[in-house]
DNA sequence: TGATATTGATTACATTCCATAACGATCAGT
DNA sequence: ACTGATCGTTATGGAATGTAATCAATATCA
């Protein structure tokens, strides 16, 4: 006899999405700790992979991440020489973010890990489950930036 | 022409789910900062509420919540005179937990809230999509507690 | 052109959430 | 009674997130 029960938070989204996306980063950031990363820049690392002479503030708006923390994020990044911050030719504020061929090698393993991680994640969800649920997930992600939206038009 | 995507990023469930969570979680406690709760102190006050006279570690572990960190939520919540702090007959060490008229009201009103948002960030899903959505979640999170366990078995 | 506003990156700072170590008080088992 | 475990608490640190203010460089426009 257990006693207490979370019933009444289960029929919220809100409260499986906050467990099973903790479980998600628990997951993650193990896998991803031997390699010196974390779910963050890891993320960004990808990201200048795939898109290089990025500039920060871009990449910031991409990943919705605060332009100032943004900042530390790529001081660590470009201090384990994993990318470089080049100054733009046509915008000598911007800086262009590539990666080197160290963070390469190193988010090629990354992305197997985060892979496999992916997979032990989604055991026991089929294919069509699984797309089904990255699309409710999406769904969400722009039933919340309308709400976001309405509220900001409501400023003068 | 935008110029970089995420594509790479939207590989992964962990992505697609930071993100919706993020939403989730903005427009939830938008919708409790008028009652002076946020998403933590109203699963708190929910659960209080259905399982009178539970004690601290109980809910603690409950809710995935390390015991020092419930301590400065209750003292917050006792604070606003939503629950009381009662030493247990039995155990004069543990405390109930008990929510108080006030705080009953209050969590009437904040349920309401909630409801109200779940519906937003749910809009455009069907029934069915929305438990398909939840179970996958309840797997996610079984998928990652087995993850966990794993792990500590290997400890000596 | 020159004055003004805007933008990119940065610094400094505060907040929230989460995790761990250590403690006093109490309980349980021997 | 002694030992070990449990309950709540304090203190503390790390990680993620957000805002205000700054400097340099660019864009706007009268």
């Amino acid at each position: 006899m257990s006693g207490a029960s979370d019933g009444i938070l289960r029929a919220f989204l809100g409260y499986d999405m906050k467990r099973a996306f903790a479980a998600i980063q628990t997951d993650v950031n193990a896998a991803l700790g031997p390699l010196g990363l974390r779910m963050l820049t890891f993320s960004v690392l990808a990201m200048v992979r795939d898109n290089p002479a990025i500039r920060q503030s871009h990449l910031a708006e991409v990943l919705m991440i605060e332009r100032p923390n943004l900042v530390l994020i790529l001081d660590e990044l470009e201090g384990a020489d994993l990318l470089t911050r080049v100054r733009a030719r046509d915008d000598r504020r911007a800086f262009e973010l590539t990666v080197t061929l160290k963070g390469r090698r190193l988010c090629d393993k990354a992305l197997a890990a985060v892979s496999a991680h992916d997979a032990r994640m989604a055991m026991g969800l089929s294919d069509a489950e699984r797309d089904a649920l990255q699309g409710a997930l999406r769904r969400i992600e722009r039933n919340g930036r309308g709400s976001q939206d309405a509220r900001q038009v409501s400023r003068p």
